[in-house]
DNA sequence: CAGTTCAATGACAGTTGTGCGACAGTCCGG
DNA sequence: CCGGACTGTCGCACAACTGTCATTGAACTG
């Protein structure tokens, strides 16, 4: 979850596609449509991964790869290859230039979205993870479960959306703003207060006993998962 | 990432777009509609980031910029030229009058705000970055975390943000008007002689046992963080 | 050195933010 | 159609934070 992804494209009907397809899979997805802009923000920001057309306007695909592999650090930043069939002979050629993957167009969905997750899952292990352990506490993704100093825990879906997003930035503090945006959906029309509620059934449901609270308060700011849970 | 900025921008629903954009990123934005009006607040308030348009009342974009070319404290200043579609031959223009950046409206928000962002960081990395260090004394935005010689310092709210904003410039005194309008807010009546006494409670939650003051009282003119300080 | 100005400190009251329990509306499965 | 689980909102209590004031202390002035 929230792994940004930067596509270079300029199809718009493609981005489109890609797009809605990865943001459904809650990804952060950012798209320019030609090669030098696709530079600048790769100065300015971090990607975790990069979908890259082999055909662009300004700097061309592959000469783009290239230069991405050149920069330190942008070096071990995963790339996917986007090429049309008639030029899958070149694909030898991609991968030589440090593509990790490519993916032939046009692509059946499903596929497309697997690769994707899997070439995340291989490099940024912590985002696509489906395990996240911090001390004894313990969220597993695919099975929807949460455990707490080895039992389980019973958590509401909204609860449980909330551990998760606290887990992935650990010591983050995130605005109650911030909360609503990423956990209950960007357009909601919802009291801040809220949030402290469910911190709250969240604390509850996490503490049983006199166990200690891996979710930090910060007054004025909002909330964040302890980043010493566990190693303190 | 707490920087200032000041917009200079007559279109109402130009600043509204903007600043919402720009608070959202976590800046503090203030604007004003006129040239001279801007002229004003630079010479009384010290911003990271000037937007400016290109075409106001008062004084023009253009002219305003050459001047905040000339004042010795903002020559330096990064300067953002916002220009119509029309205008764009004048870019050269805007360029050389000293400008840093320049964005062609109508412009697109993402695009817009990594331009901001990425001119802050490369003029300001102070301001950009996440973490402060000075000596022992470390200041974690992220985590809103202050540690001193490795333990953690416990501040509230307003003292948080007071050290954040004296430790972005070590070395340069700010007066207690300029604290006031920089911490505590543009529109706010506050005794000035309440600064002194949030200094006391920072020095006092920053020092403990005979640790140095990272503060440095300025008699008749306000407080300075100490640039010599973890250097000596 | 005495007088004056400005800063530091401690106390106090007022304000604000957070935690918590209660309650009502909604959704879904049986 | 009913019951239970889940969610959003309220109101209150309490603790944390903040602004002001009076007093003390330090630094500058002539």
């Amino acid at each position: 979850m929230s792994a940004r992804l930067l596509i270079v494209e300029d199809e718009e009907a493609l981005i489109l596609l890609i797009r809605y397809n990865l943001e459904a899979e809650g990804y952060q997805v950012e798209a320019v449509e030609r090669g030098d802009e696709a530079e600048l923000r790769l100065a300015e920001e971090t990607y975790d991964l990069v979908l890259l057309d082999w055909m662009l306007p300004g700097t061309s695909g592959i000469e783009l790869c290239r230069r991405i592999r050149a920069r330190r650090e942008t070096a071990s930043l995963p790339v996917i290859m986007l090429t049309a069939r008639g030029e899958e002979a070149e694909r030898v050629r991609g991968l030589a230039t440090g593509a990790d993957d490519y993916i032939v167009k046009p692509f059946s969905v499903p596929e497309f979205v697997a690769r994707v997750k899997a070439l995340l899952r291989r490099s940024r292990p912590e985002v696509a993870a489906s395990v996240l352990i911090a001390g004894d506490l313990e969220l597993d993704r695919d099975s929807h479960r949460v455990r707490r100093a080895g039992r389980d825990v019973h958590l509401g879906p909204l609860e449980f959306r909330l551990l998760e997003f606290l887990m992935q930035a650990p010591g983050r503090v995130h605005t109650r703003e911030q909360l609503l945006n990423a956990v209950w959906g960007r357009d909601v029309y919802i009291d801040e207060r809220t949030v402290d509620v469910h911190v709250g059934r969240l604390r509850k449901a996490l503490n049983p006993g006199r166990l200690s609270d891996p979710i930090r308060t910060v007054r004025g700011a909002g909330y964040a998962f302890s980043e010493t849970f566990g190693t303190g």
